[in-house]
DNA sequence: ATGGGGACCCGCCTTACCTCA
DNA sequence: TGTGAGGTAAGGCGGGTCCCC
């Protein structure tokens, strides 16, 4: 049995460099279902793709190391966090066109997740190290200092005061004893940008990655982190998923097993009280393993003589779309009870005189 | 043309930390 | 107040791919 499932969209090309302002979402979501699945791209599949996407950057890779910092423009704020809009109306930092035609823009940069601009916020120079020059304990105190004063309409301002005063002392914390491993949590807006990003791609290019780090003010290594633990805790729950289909499977065979089983031995029964099953036409299902045509064949023998036999042959190809699972359900019903009555059939003595 | 080395990314496993009941 | 469970950010490792020499 083949069972697909997915989660989000397939694989498609990336759109941050598209000039259509629109997110589209409605690919995404949860997807699950029976049949040929198309498998998880292999890792140079997605390589490919992400190089595919890179076309335009020439080779990202030494870009980001060697040539100057992207100079993105964080966006106009976006409404959702601000009203709670439709989370589909997120707009990413890839999508440079909303900046241009973004009429309301008079904001400026800034505004979008508005990025606190500390001194020691991510400057054009530090980032040319993909994090690395951003990688000592104080440089992730930054994440922490974003203005929530704005964005949070939902929020109450005790629950951003809250949650400020515990970044900032988790980052004094940070700096006292510099050598402690850090665990930051980050914050509900940047995980909910982050899972909007998520559902767009669930993986980054080093445009993408650079571009959310510097819109959520985090170092790429955390946005890379990120969307490696988001990517996992997929995995799980699609397993997790997967688990139950096919527990729920087992049962729906085991019952229908149980049916048959007690079905056979009913007709077993009939046969042995009522000899003259003979006249009814027997039927016999059988299908082809290699092309799963399944052929229905009804057998009458009829007369005293026993040498009048009638024989007709159906068959019908099953649709080659048909999910894996009925086929599988089918063969199950179908084998043990042609091959039973096969055997029940050449049992028979009218059976065998007819033959 | 071929192979080695480096860079980069990914998945997987694990650890360490945080939050909450 | 202490504690265990669950969630999750992050570290480490191995493997794959691509590019350069």
């Amino acid at each position: 049995m083949e069972l697909a499932l997915s989660l989000g969209d397939a694989p498609k090309p990336f759109t941050f460099l598209d000039k259509t302002p629109k997110l589209s979402n409605k690919d995404l979501g949860f997807c699950m279902g029976l049949g040929t699945s198309s498998g998880s791209r292999s890792s140079d599949e997605k390589t490919r793709e992400a190089r595919e996407s890179e076309e335009d950057d020439g080779d990202e890779r030494r870009r980001v190391s060697s040539d100057p910092p992207l100079q993105l423009d964080l966006l106009p704020f976006t409404p959702v966090l601000r009203t709670h809009q439709p989370s589909s109306q997120l707009r990413f930092p890839w999508l440079t066109d909303n900046l241009a035609s973004e009429p309301g823009s008079s904001d400026g940069p800034g505004r979008g997740l508005d990025v606190n601009r500390f001194p020691t916020v991510a400057t054009a120079a530090e980032e040319t190290d993909d994090g690395a020059a951003l990688s000592s304990p104080n440089s992730t105190v930054s994440s922490f200092q974003m203005d929530f004063c704005v964005r949070n309409g939902g929020r109450s301002k005790r629950d951003l005061d809250v949650e400020t005063e515990r970044a900032s002392s988790r980052a004094s914390d940070d700096e006292e004893n510099g050598s402690t491993r850090k665990k930051l949590r980050l914050s509900k807006e940047q995980s909910a940008f982050l899972e909007e990003s998520f559902k767009e791609h669930s993986t980054l290019n080093p445009k993408q990655k650079l571009a959310l780090a510097k819109q959520l003010n985090l170092r790429p290594r955390q946005v890379e982190v990120w969307f490696q633990n988001r990517r996992a805790r997929t995995k799980l729950k699609q397993t997790e998923v997967d688990c139950e289909y096919l527990k729920r499977c087992c049962e729906t065979l085991t019952e229908e097993n149980r049916r048959l089983q007690k079905e056979l031995q009913e007709l077993r029964a009939l046969k042995t009280s009522q000899p003259f099953y003979m006249q009814l036409p027997a039927t016999t299902l059988t299908m082809c393993p290699s092309c799963e045509r399944v052929a229905t064949t009804t057998t009458t023998t009829s007369g005293t003589n026993g040498n009048t036999t009638a024989t007709t042959t159906t068959a019908t190809t099953t649709n080659n779309t048909t999910n894996s699972a009925a086929m599988s359900l089918a063969k199950a019903r179908l084998y043990p009870f042609s091959s039973q009555v096969q055997a029940h059939m050449q049992q028979a003595p009218a059976h065998q005189a007819a033959s």
